[in-house]
DNA sequence: TGCCTTCCATACTATATAGTTTGGAGTAAG
DNA sequence: CTTACTCCAAACTATATAGTATGGAAGGCA
């Protein structure tokens, strides 16, 4: 709401990024006029930026996943150390990069547009697999692998859904104990 | 969409039910004209028992809150046993009742009705309230205490939101693993 | 029998939002 | 200077859904 003198000419994703902050903001707000507000155009630049609202729908989600999931991933990737170290990496980027916020917002704007369940599917699988691994690595074994690797990806993806939130130096303050806890054998 | 021909008159329960298993299933159906047609009525009868929307919705949330958080909770606190049988009776109560697929459809739902989110705030801090105590009976202690709890509850709320889905019998197996994961000191 | 209450049908209005159309300002290249 | 292309403004249409107004069917009760 202060970029309303830039004149800028926008982007596809300057579009795109607007909406991921509101959608994780407040989602009524996502409404094409809304948005063409606040980036200080009109609808008229949607239509040109996107053929319609399906093409708008389904490229969001593919922002989200590529600026969330896979550049978390790809830097965890080069992280020296032990798997627990690598976690304990992990747990600090997705602290870092409010994650757990935007997935919050995506996940719950899927049940409204399933069209992008597929993305959501592929980030969900990619992590699944990627956190499988790690724990695998720490030297954990069925059946409990598998638990462990669920319980981690699913509350450390949805934690912001619970009405009851932590400070964020609540988070931190438990960042230890919680990564003890999912790396005791 | 078959008791079209029952005639029956219809009472606001009746209503709430259809609305939360709709909610559940496609929220995309949830519309007044959409319910009046499964339940074989029209918009009148709708109007003659919520007084409007918000009216519904606020009623929704707490038709969801007591059929499901607070039944649940009841229903343990009669089981005898030490906290760690109570918490496995718990998690196969959540089990049986589907109780995860409602959360998870509920709080999505909070997110374009901000009205619903004090009834959520009520259930969350019951739920955490409840699950410390079990664990604190354990005889964990802080700073895990609040750890075991808080993941215990995020992710048996809402994983069912992750794309990748078990399937019931998958669920069923992990059961004993997922409830010594959470029980082991 | 006739009235009154409960519950719903029908037909309407109002509004919000997606999508369309057309024209025009700005800019880079010839 | 002129042409062409990019990006957007403004004013429109179409549709979906919430809400309203009114009347009427069914049954209990005087």
């Amino acid at each position: 709401m202060n970029q309303a003198k830039e004149r800028t000419r926008l982007n596809r994703e300057t579009w795109l990024q607007q909406a991921l902050e509101t959608l994780a903001e407040d989602p009524t707000h996502l409404r094409i006029d809304e948005l063409a507000a606040r980036l200080g155009v009109s609808k008229g630049s949607f239509y040109w930026h996107f053929e319609g609202r399906s093409d708008f729908v389904r490229g969001l989600a593919e922002y989200w996943r590529d600026t969330n999931t896979i550049a978390v991933a790809e830097s965890i990737a080069q992280v020296e150390g032990t798997a627990e170290d690598r976690l304990y990496a992990l747990m600090r980027q997705i602290l870092a990069n409010k994650a757990a916020k935007y997935d919050l917002a995506v996940r719950a704007w899927a049940r409204h547009e399933p069209d992008i369940l597929p993305v959501i599917r592929e980030v969900d699988d990619f992590r699944l697999k990627t956190l499988r691994a790690l724990f695998k690595e720490m030297g954990f074994e069925e059946p409990e692998l598998g638990v462990r690797t669920r319980v981690f990806v699913a509350c450390h993806s949805f934690e912001d859904a619970l009405a009851i939130q932590m400070s964020r130096d609540e988070v931190l303050a438990q960042l230890d104990a919680r990564h003890a806890f999912f790396t005791r054998r």
